[in-house]
RNA sequence: AAAGCAGACUGGGCAGUCGCGGGGGCUUUAAUGCCUUCGAGGAAAGUCCGAGCUCCAUAGGGCAGGGUGCUGGGUAACCCCCAGUGAGGGUAACCUCAAGGAAAGUGCCACAGAAAAAAACCGCCAAGUUAGAAGUCGGAUGUCAGAGGUCGGAUUUGGCGGAAUCGUCGAAAGAAACGAUUCCAAAUAAAUCUGGCAAACUGACUUCUGACAUCCGACCUCCAGCUUGGUAAGGGUGCAACGGUGCGGUAAGAGCGCACCAGCGGUCAGGUGACUGGCCGGCUAGGUAAACCCCACCUGGAGCAAGACCAAAUAGGGGAGAGUUGACGCGGCCCGCAGAUCUCCCGGGUUAGGUCGCUAGAGACGGCAGGUAACUGUCGUACCAGAGAGAUGGCUGCCACCCCGUAAGGGGAACAGAACUCGGCUUACAGGUUUGCUUUGUAU
């Protein structure tokens, strides 16, 4: 379980970011956005992008956490081999932990990334 | 107790659980894994000053440019801090100040106002001049009133008055004051002679006095205009008007004189100094230097994406020596440095790829000593974030705080996130704790 956030598991270089935007697929809800795209690899890596439309850097700190916090929630349960980008849009920086929960569980889903066997559940 | 002034501190706590980044240890070739430990702020913010550090020439000389600007101290340094001085504000505690030079020069001082620097618009005063008015005095003429005098003729004397000439005056025209001569006339006076009855009213003439009118002259006063000069007391304008107030003084005024005050210069005393106080002096100098400027002191540029090393790909260079020209470059210019080109030698530069720089420090905490203080010295203690798409978080429970509600309960909790490191400044900030002081009130 503790190994889904380490520094392997992230996407780091501003070409690879720039790679995700341009040839993966978005999914978009109200307060977040989703691009995704195969990477080749037998692990996930992901990122996260908080603007400064969203405020200061105490907002933008908070949003990234939550985002962090909530995708390690339902990182078991996916499918293995993809780059998944989210960005937090300015609404999203009033989320709580539920909030953001939810809706990425909703992102998560319309891209179709929950592996077959698994059945999500937001967890304690 | 209320209101206020100046500081200091704090910026939810505890527990459980799941995570993240760094260090250390164990295992392992390594990865992984396990254990342990540390992990945001008073402003981490703005990036406004000052430094360290790095590269450019070792950061050098001159000019230009920039900065600072009461004094003394502190500091590695400062546009910082401390203690003072002065000015302004506040009843006070206390607060504020870009606080050198305006008799070095130049400029500017909007509008208003006569005038914004060495000023005369109004006003005030004097003299001259023009015109007018009133008054007083004198003269001439006329009228009126009152009082008085005179009234035939001749002669003599005196002589009012008038004319002419001459002299005096004047350049002259002329004037007519004085003198002389001549002539005219003679109201009338006196004397003598003589005539007549000679009176009164009226009348005529004349003298004096008064009043009035007109004219002339002189003086004085007033008013108006003009000219010349004096005057900065007053008016008005303005942020500001050529020191202020008072008394004297003057034609009116004025530091023209005097007293006090402000300011200036000198001197003495105190203070390291800014400055303060006393005395003396001559009497006056507008403001503006965040206008140019002058003076004193300081000041090279770029910045950790600095910069150093390594790796891969691509395929360009670097160093040393000689050296015309001095193009390009080093910091805005000059000097200077460096330097086109040739010879020799060597392996580099670019690319946010990696490693280092990169956290032991002008540091932190505590004691002691020095100092009013800023701060300094010394001793002791501990090691106290170090990322790189960027860690420092999520969830749960209890307690504490604030708000709503009778209650159960519900809601809220500021400003804000390290990025090479320090010292400052500025700005933001819910709530809470605390120290000293001031004023007012109450009680004793």
């Amino acid at each position: 379980m503790g190994v889904f956030m380490k520094k392997q598991r992230r996407i780091t270089k501003n070409r690879e970011y720039q790679n995700v935007f341009q040839q993966g697929v978005s999914t978009a809800s109200r307060g977040l956005v989703l691009y995704q795209m195969a990477n080749g690899l037998p692990l996930n890596r992901t990122g996260f992008v908080t603007s400064k439309k969203l405020g200061n850097a105490v907002v933008r700190n908070r949003a990234r956490r939550l985002l962090r916090e909530a995708y390690r929630i339902y990182a078991g349960d996916i499918k293995t081999g993809y780059d998944l980008v989210f960005i937090a849009r300015p609404s999203a920086a009033t989320f709580d932990f539920k909030q953001a929960a939810a809706e990425m569980k909703r992102l998560l889903q319309r891209g179709g990334l929950f592996s077959i066997t698994s059945i999500p559940q937001v967890k304690k």
